[in-house]
DNA sequence: AATGAATGAGTTTTCATTCAT
DNA sequence: TATGAATGAAAACTCATTCAT
């Protein structure tokens, strides 16, 4: 029995795996869903028989992924470091996702993040922000941080640089070596540590 | 003669604008050639007459907004004003732009992601991203910015946080009265200056 | 299994049999998808499923019957007979499909013109050629034809000889009771072996 | 006024000439008239305001061009020349044409032959091969061809050899070349003087 | 569990033709 | 004469989804 369930998750988890691989390839719009069953080397009645729908298999792999890189951020968040050393360590794990899995990494940051529905349906991306949100706010307290911050404001700022630095990846437009990622690692918390900073130049 | 040349360019202006606010509406997937129609109030065949394709409708927007937004950079570029001014001026065309049309910021927005390859095949786009890699590269030279820093890796921070701002207004998840506007403004200024600043704290 | 496979097969030939119908009733440009579909008794969306496009159907009929007629043509050639009997059988081969499918000739005859490169695409009518130029080239090898002769240029003659029966019965212009057939037949058994051949009068 | 009426022929002539080379291109049916305006350099609606309609600029290249090949078949005929010089000199009419435009040629015998209602609608093309009979019918009256032969049979052969050698060259498969042209009437006309012959082998 | 044949609503797209200028 | 904007009927085609096997 454990065996029988066992393989029905394998299979599950080798068609979720490559509607990632689809929805990268081609974005989620363009991608049919006999395009996901190829991919997984199935038919693609069988993708109706895990998922239900093409829509729910997005949403399927943007919650179970989203959850992994929010319980990293909290884990960040309960180290009590100081802010900015917990924003670079937030940038670390962004960026290196990427690394591990460039193609669901491709899919988050593309589709989901503007997706009018996934926004509204799926609380994890705003706990994902609110995270990021209350590190800076912890900044601004512990006086690494502008006391006249927007929290808010500033938290955006930071995704929006991340996501377009994955963007950046994804697109083939920066270079993405080991030492690449590092570098953007870095230069993210200098431009923050510094940015947001309490006492600039 | 120059009227009839205007009375056409006029016409495709109308059918531009009123597929802006029909994508803006319904987003592009859900909207219908003869949405665009029904909106400029022509027969749908004129879409075909005057851009080809659905697809290509959306093409000319980003093209032709773009090539505004860049114009406008590169004004900014020849008055050689240190770099940090010109990045907060960059920073207050693009997020003006919201106020200004803020539906034509909505499809920009949700309808980047549409085509993997619409960024790159949009020319206008990768020479905006230039011009502010050009700025960045006269701030260091100037000694506003750090000597160190990767230009193409910063611009690309200042670029992902003007669109995320832009996307939190899009989304509704930012405020965005004529003052949040300026703040942000003046927050993107602020980071970006400090951040990429050369005597950081 | 394979009665499934079979059973496929059925379908997708009793669509192509509804399209050389529907085709010969009203030719291809006038011709719907739907009319296809109509006259299989399934629906239109079937035929993409099997066919992927209207011209494609198209071609398919052509290439399937020449295939045949291939076929039948090599059949001929490597009974080893002299060659004005092979050319008066492949005549015979060529001929008497207007009385076993009419429609099929229909189709044929009429859309050749469709596509200037149709013919050119079709590997199998290219290879039908090449054959009768290999029996006219055998024939002046054996003595039953002229050694000076062109046999590119009298394969040509042959063949649109036969394609111009064929049209004045589609065209209703030549009498076609079973009685013509084999007239036609033998006209252009005798005319070609005389025509072509080495002692002439 | 002379010129007026001069001018006015010539936008027609260069429109027709115009539609020639479009449909040669392209073939009838895939051929737009915007098509054909293009190639003649002007608007589109002056096509409708010289010919009607689209079928109408077909059925006049038809008309206009048949009618100098019907001439000159009949003037054959008059010069009361044994039939089988009489075919050799068709053949030489046909064949040269080609020479003289090919693109005219390529037009009559692939779109007009086969055109259902260019065939009920226009009587030339009938007269042609009824003079083509007419020619055989006198051969056996004289002698040189067979008594027992089917003379509206015969003509069909004789015709669609001729088509089918311009076919091949307009399809690029046979060589063209001026001394291939005479070839191939001499070659026509040894087939059917012989083939057709009353004192074969 | 697995397949892929079958469906058809809903689109996009084509293009001959009209007609105001 | 000449233009090409404007129309919309008519058709091709897509593809998520259902369901019999």
């Amino acid at each position: 029995m454990p065996d029988r369930v066992a393989a029905v998750e394998d299979k599950r988890a080798l068609i979720r795996g490559a509607a990632v691989r689809a929805f990268a390839k081609k974005g989620y719009h363009a991608c049919r869903v006999s395009d996901i069953a190829e991919e997984a080397g199935v038919a693609y009645g069988l993708v109706y028989h895990y998922f239900g729908s093409k829509e729910a298999v997005l949403e399927t792999v943007f919650r179970e992924t989203w959850q992994l890189m929010l319980n990293a951020i909290q884990a960040v968040e309960e180290l009590g470091e100081p802010a900015p050393e917990q924003i670079r360590k937030v940038a670390a794990i962004v960026l290196r996702t990427w690394r591990d899995d460039p193609d669901l990494v491709r899919v988050l940051v593309r589709e989901v993040t503007r997706s009018p529905q996934l926004q509204n349906e799926i609380g994890e991306i705003v706990l994902a922000f609110q995270a990021l949100e209350r590190i800076i706010e912890r900044g601004k307290a512990e006086g690494s941080f502008r006391a006249d911050l927007d929290s808010r404001l500033a938290a955006t700022m930071v995704y929006g640089a991340l996501e377009e630095i994955l963007t950046g990846w994804v697109m083939g437009q920066l270079p993405d070596s080991d030492e690449d990622v590092k570098a953007a690692e870095r230069a993210v918390a200098a431009t923050f540590a510094h940015g947001l900073g309490s006492v600039p130049g």
